[in-house]
DNA sequence: AACTATTTATAAGA
DNA sequence: TTCTTATAAATAGTT
């Protein structure tokens, strides 16, 4: 696909096959995104380079699209979005899946928001000469610090989550 | 790459969407069959249509790549962070040790996050005096309470988890 | 499903 | 490694 036409045969030279590897990782994620976006579809992919290095891309990530692929003959049953029906008598089990699945939904969210500080990134990279007030900066300092703080407070958050998680199964299971 | 360039947008008709799905999908498996054949590599793909039909490419097969990468990237975590010592009864285990990787993952991703704040406030801090257009600054600006909402949304969605779990500890008791 | 006009990916080369 | 470019491959719109 190129300046010449090649054969789908193993690269024997190692060089070039680290290169195409690179190249054709590049370009197969960039399909996947593609797809993901036009389609709206939920997409996995994990690669180990010829040298057992693995790469991933996942839409809205690698965790969620795989567990929802391997569980879906142990799981058929649909699980309910959200915590509506506790108050029903639950098993212990329906409750740590109803979790297991706003964990989910968690992660789902941080996804998107890694790709808005990518594009905070870009857009700070991309124009950073022309210029505004310093107080208007020093404002935006501070809500990054703010959010800082809250990305702490969610480690916290987790750690407490996770603790509870051990009690209430080790006592219902 | 066709007829006519189009944006890497939703396909709103959902007939073109179908069809585009499933012509990508395609040309996706064959990008990825030709990279494990040139390239020696180990890969899979997973994905679920609009309709949330699962289509899968594995070589050598799903299993065991998928397998591959959430082990190696669940295992060589240590149990530093206090949350990976409870011992729980046999039938439970198994369930508390996906969440225990989930709310790894989770973790992991937090802890991206809150470094990628930190990079950016260095950035800011770096280069003071120079600064970004009106434009530029107002969109980040908007970018940063939109991000910061989520934020929160976070928050309360590990309260609410939080409780849960205390209900759930509380009902055995 | 097949057919093309175009766009995109990429093999070599720099 | 990153870029350039000639060519092969993918694909959007059409039949």
């Amino acid at each position: 696909m190129g300046r010449r036409k090649i054969e789908i045969k193993m690269v024997k030279d190692s060089n070039t096959r680290q290169v195409t590897f690179s190249k054709r990782r590049t370009g197969l994620f960039k399909k996947a995104n593609e797809l993901a976006t036009l389609c709206g579809a939920e997409i996995a992919i994990i690669v180990f380079s010829p040298g057992g290095k693995p790469f991933s891309f996942g839409q809205p990530n690698v965790e969620v699209v795989t567990d929802r692929f391997l569980n879906q003959e142990d799981q058929p049953k649909d699980e309910e979005d959200g915590f509506d029906g506790l108050v029903e008598s639950p098993g212990a089990r329906s409750r740590v899946e109803k979790l297991n699945q706003k964990l989910n939904n968690v992660m789902k969210k941080l996804d998107k928001e890694k790709k808005r500080g990518e594009m905070l990134d870009k857009a700070m990279k991309k124009d950073w000469k022309s210029m505004l007030g310093r107080d208007e900066l020093m404002k935006m300092k501070a809500d990054l610090e703010k959010l800082q703080e809250n990305v702490k407070e969610h480690v916290g958050e987790l750690e407490v989550s996770s603790s509870l998680l051990m009690l209430a199964n080790q006592s219902t299971d």
